[in-house]
DNA sequence: TTTAAATGAAACGGGTCCGTAACGATTCGC
DNA sequence: GCGAATCGTTACGGACCCGTTTCATTTAAA
């Protein structure tokens, strides 16, 4: 893929940053923790296997956030835990068809406000 | 300012948010919820004067949340709080250095991650 | 086989946030 | 002046998250 490159200025990137957020607040959606949101996507965007252990150390937390946050995504319908049947210590966190939809609601959020961005200047 | 009109997939604005969001988890920054970065983004990208119903309207919250969203950033050194002499029931809210430093750190946060994101492609 | 290591979850005390309702302080309208 | 309206805060009970420690289960090593 060959494109222009861009140069973001600081009143555009913090623009963005602010409607995206702005827009998140408004609607019904649950507000997610910047943790929620990193484990998320990392779970929706990388290639499984997905452990806790693996996920404390790309997040640099300790495990009991990630089993916690796995938790409360858990209950929103985000994400699934299943054991690891070739190690039964591991647990394996799944997508979720709710989780797949909630992910793409996310990204056409973002990517409204930054055509927004785009036309405002 | 003119210039060249972007087009973002989804891929693209999902990577975005993911390797911000990936970088504000594993700073010493405290990570803000997204009401309080709605309220400190509208606080130091929007003219003043910025008062607590005002940004619950803005928000579409309840003053509350508000209230409680100013204590802990104030507690952090984000903003402070003031009375309105011309009208003494209203609070204004104002920016801190500390607080104008912290919106400068974010946006070169994510200024950083938008072009690994073009580098990556 | 018996001990050690690894994994994820649960327990704990403390803090923050939630939505709602009630509350003082201040200003406006009559 | 006096009651109504407005503003921001506080109080309440409940839920969630924090970091740390402890635990049960499972696997690997000796």
């Amino acid at each position: 893929m060959n494109r222009m490159s861009i140069q973001l200025t600081t009143a555009e990137v913090l623009g963005l940053w602010h409607n995206v957020h702005l827009a998140l607040v408004r609607d019904d959606e649950p507000d997610l923790s910047a943790r929620q949101v990193t484990i998320l996507l990392t779970v929706y965007l990388e290639a499984p296997p997905h452990t806790v252990r693996d996920l404390a150390a790309r997040l640099q937390v300790s495990k009991p956030v990630i089993t916690r946050a796995l938790d409360t995504m858990g209950k929103l319908g985000l994400v699934s835990r299943r054991r690891d049947e070739k190690d039964r210590r591991n647990v394996l966190i799944q997508r979720t068809v709710d989780g797949a939809l909630f992910v793409e609601r996310l990204a056409d959020t973002i990517s409204v406000r930054a055509q927004e961005l785009r036309t405002d200047l």
